[in-house]
DNA sequence: CGTTACGTTCAGTCCGATTTGAACGCTGGC
DNA sequence: GCCAGCGTTCAAATCGGACTGAACGTAACG
């Protein structure tokens, strides 16, 4: 259990954004709770005091030193793991953005264009008519477009961040 | 069934993208379709081609249309309802950011502001030592900055969008 | 008016993903 | 070298949410 009822809110509000961004609500929980603690916490502090098992502890903890937010930490004189996230919060979402989105921005200008190459081939085998196809090229264009403009605005993000 | 490949294809892009982002398969797969679709489409259309039940076709299209990414249209002649896609992907990703986005980072400011009284609150009644209590209300002066930074962001991106 | 064709709604089912408990392997201490 | 303490792994349970089929309400057409 949490004393503090900021620290228990904060460990919701992390709990509540992962599940809405479609991560584990487990690991938001965890990333708060050590956000608001001014000392290490060991896998069975963290288990303790968010109810969660031990193997949600276990993965979780290790997923987010793989995303550089949590720091492993040892302590002389006791044998556990401990664990302290990293406050840099501007670093965690710039990585996020290196790790998560920009390949999958990068993947989806790759299927674009094979997505053009798959439309003349229709265009030849008659799947589509010639108006059809027209049609449809010029619809992704228009996605061509927008993935440009996302190109040109990340840069910017990723700099007034 | 869809006959060209690339509909095919996009119809999958686009639902694959939707289950990433945590929004349902069909309504990515139902905007992809109408998206390269050259005349308006009937929920029949919609269910024969994609392979849905009517419930997820007529959900899923409500639901693109309160969005502003789907229009429904009358055909003359014809009974049934038409759909076809909006085509401006740019106002449909502004108007996602003013629906979901904003009214979110609104809250999350929200919620801070009230998390920092909690915070006093703790102090007071015991909960925290004051050392925890200054440790955490500079944890959280850290969250805050990066609101304010994700507030000068935003609207950079809604420009240059 | 009655009938038929549509779209909507809702309870039930299904599916993917997270969480859990138990078994396992490893490491350090005695 | 054995034992206890810890973290990890894996199959099974659980959960939330999307999808479906059937029943319903509505509007057009004869």
């Amino acid at each position: 259990m949490i004393r503090s009822k900021a620290r228990q809110a904060f460990v919701e509000a992390g709990g509540n954004f992962c599940r809405k961004v479609g991560l584990p609500k487990s690991i938001g929980q965890i990333y708060g709770l050590l956000f608001l603690s001014h000392k290490p916490l060991t896998l069975e502090d963290i288990t303790q005091m968010l109810e969660i098992s031990k193997a949600s502890a276990s993965v979780g903890t290790r997923q987010l030193i793989a995303w550089g937010a949590v720091r492993q930490v040892w302590v002389p004189g006791n044998r556990r793991d401990h664990f302290e996230a990293v406050p840099e919060l501007r670093q965690i979402v710039r990585r996020a953005y290196a790790e998560f989105l920009r390949p999958r921005l990068d993947a989806s200008e790759k299927r674009h264009a094979r997505l053009e190459s798959i439309l003349e081939e229709d265009l030849g085998a008659g799947r589509l008519t010639p108006e059809e196809h027209d049609f449809c090229a010029s619809r992704l264009q228009r996605v061509g477009r927008l993935q440009e403009q996302l190109r040109t605005v990340v840069p910017l993000v990723e700099q007034y961040l």
